[in-house]
DNA sequence: AGACGATTCGTTCATATGCGTGTATCAACA
DNA sequence: TGTTGATACACGCATATGAACGAATCGTCT
């Protein structure tokens, strides 16, 4: 390779572009703001639409078992939650087992998820009709199927 | 909906589940750190390595240019270039336009992504073969579809 | 030359993400 | 009963991400 081209060669375009981390991120980038945008009145983000829901979903519930159940890291899950637990929308307290400290749903948060769902469901169904119904719905499986190989 | 039922009701699961922005941000976090499990050696993380091939394929360029190129929030971009800029691994400098200050790979990034390349292929590698590689050629292209669809 | 809208950027605030380290608690066993 | 390995967590460090605001610079028009 020509040490005096800044340009490096053209390998590394495709490697770039072909890079599999990297196209996954750029759609979590985007389609994270397309989520947002639509989202926005409602005061809930995407993200935690989702850690709402699980939380809802799974009843009182410890942090390892929220983040096992999301594929998400136990600190970041914490993090996650206190910005929910500081707008009253879930309650965290101590379990039984005096390690724990479990997770429930608040009214307030019961009531964002009931705000937030007919937004959600806008985002989610101009993506789908955009995108077409069919190739959505083996992309979501692609998806799926991709995060369980990755993850261990 | 059973106010005293802390678990929420059904509808709440599905949502959750098929939710795009739910499932391409666990595809996202499981596949970066399968990469990143595999480059650690190298030093260089999945998205430094994207950002390094960035700038070693745009030549100098500018900040909203990069940011551009690679759907990523300017200010992001700035600030994920720092780090690769306090290592050593590119080069800030002012352009001719005042405003601008325009990015360049050094010797040192170079080196760097020589070096990571092997190990990110080792990973793409392994991804494709688990994956399948018809079914990943078609994932690819079904996720820089959509994050075109989802990009504004 | 001076005024003005457009462009390029830096800074601050807030969230999202994972790792490493240390601490409290538990369960089981010697 | 005391020890000990495992479990659940908090906290600090580092990176990744975008919004809002404001400053510097540029090009153009008068």
């Amino acid at each position: 390779m020509n040490e005096n081209n800044p340009s490096a060669n053209p390998t590394q375009v495709r490697v770039a572009w072909h890079c599999t981390c990297f196209n996954v991120r750029r759609a979590s980038r985007t389609i994270t703001q397309f989520y947002d945008d639509i989202m926005a009145a409602s005061g809930i983000r995407a993200t935690q639409f989702t850690m709402l829901g699980a939380v809802a979903m799974m009843g009182p519930a410890s942090a390892t078992r929220l983040a096992e159940h999301l594929a998400l890291d136990r600190t970041t899950l914490t993090r996650n939650l206190k910005v929910l637990a500081d707008r009253g929308l879930v309650e965290i307290s101590p379990g039984n087992d005096r390690r724990e400290r479990v997770a429930s749903i608040t009214g307030a948060g019961k009531a964002a998820i009931e705000r937030a769902t007919p937004v959600w469901r806008e985002a989610q169904d101009r993506l789908v009709a955009a995108f077409g119904e069919d190739r959505w719905r083996r992309m979501i499986e692609d998806m799926s199927d991709l995060a369980a190989l990755t993850e261990e």
